[in-house]
DNA sequence: TCCCGTTTTCAACAGATGTTGAAAAATAGA
DNA sequence: TCTATTTTTCAACATCTGTTGAAAACGGGA
């Protein structure tokens, strides 16, 4: 599995080791010895290539950033470009933020999921982990913000961002696919199946943005009616 | 600080200790000998008392698990009893979940705010963090899932499931504490502030189980209209 | 006072950990 | 083929890790 080339590619063989250890096990409690077993090199190699355990963890968390970075940010371009000249509805921000990562081939391959995997332990770990998210997916993030701004008009700031910090709760929760869904549903919900993740995260998830801005204190005094989200009342 | 009683009570002093390191580093990040030193004792003490490191984990873990649930279980039953003869809403259970544990006079003790980011730490563990979660939580959560069931007439119970992943997820960021929402914001949220995320959350989880129940494929052919939920239009 | 059970200290163990330098092997270029 | 560079192996280092057993200190009852 995961295509053994002839004369293997020993870097990409610790980078995947190390994915799988680490996402299983979190930085500490891994070692290089067992990431070298895991990959059928001698331990000092990963220190060839990498340098220190830090490094490598770091190249990990790297190698499928910007890969996923780009297949979002395409989405959201096509999700802004199909509803022009009016901004696209919450639920299609939230699909274009949300499936790209979660559907699509690339989920056959275990790597990926356990880079996901590593994605939630960075993002709930304190401290480092939070310069690492910072770095690598803040900018992204901004446009999504920025495109839910003009998707919520009227919405408080605080509540967008409180908005997202469910969100994304509610997303680092799934990738980390801890199974324990599938315990408390006695197996209806599979932690694993992020494709049906996503497709329920998406309604949640929008509902829980319109709903915050409609609970807002008293954010719409002069509600601006000109502006009004495409999805109007639903009764 | 933290009343350091006269004769030292070295045993909860170890338990404070650990709570503090364990959530800030995770199991393997810590060291008894910097719990020892954390707590002002001898290295051999947690092992006198506690037996191996992971039962003093487990031990961290425990002893405020049952407090929080008495004191969820009682704003439930609260709920329940103030709504009667009708089911409470939607809003009414979310918050007899997250109040108690997100508000009141014990968060200004620094020991709480480091239990709930253990919480969230074990919460994403894979494999062994399932287990302690299952076994002090569940019990409750089906209670909270029971009383959801009855204010949701209708929907389906995977919706019901992945809705409450999503729930999950969103509670388990908060209690993380990462500070990742005060740099994304630019200070507008603080993490540490739960009491504010806990008023943001009720009505965005609120809103997003709602929504979930709307967007059931085909779940309510003949929907209910007799029971709608307290919240109406808002245009 | 002595005695006995509990608590605390001390020192050390056996093993694991990240890292490194030097030797050996493989590879590619001329 | 010889040579120079890169890649891989090997063995070891200093340090840290969880755990333990024995000795010491403590505390209360007789």
């Amino acid at each position: 599995m995961k295509t053994p080339p002839p004369k293997a590619d020993r870097r990409t063989a610790i980078l995947d080791a190390a994915e799988a250890e680490f996402s299983a096990h979190g930085f500490d409690g891994v070692t290089l010895r067992t990431i070298a077993k895991r990959a059928g090199v001698d331990l000092a190699l990963p220190n060839y290539y990498f340098g220190p355990k830090k490094q490598l963890f770091d190249a990990v968390f790297i190698r499928r950033a910007e890969i996923v970075n780009q297949w979002r940010q395409d989405a959201l371009k096509a999700a802004i470009e199909a509803a022009k000249p009016r901004p696209p509805t919450v639920e299609a921000i939230i699909r274009a933020y949300l499936e790209p990562m979660l559907t699509g081939p690339h989920l056959e391959d275990q790597g990926w999921k356990n880079y996901y995997a590593l994605v939630a332990y960075v993002n709930n770990s304190p401290g480092w982990g939070g310069r690492l998210m910072a770095e690598h997916f803040d900018p992204l993030i901004r446009q999504f913000l920025d495109a839910l701004r003009l998707s919520l008009p009227g919405m408080d700031e605080k509540d967008l961002f409180w908005g997202y910090q469910c969100f994304s709760g509610a997303l680092t929760l799934a990738l980390a696919q801890t199974g324990r869904i599938d315990h408390l549903s006695g197996g209806v919900c599979q932690s694993d199946d992020l494709a049906d993740a996503c497709e329920h995260m998406v309604h949640f998830i929008a509902g829980g943005f319109e709903a915050a801005r409609r609970a807002a204190p008293a954010a719409l005094p002069a509600a601006p009616s000109r502006l009004r989200s495409a999805r109007g009342t639903t009764a």
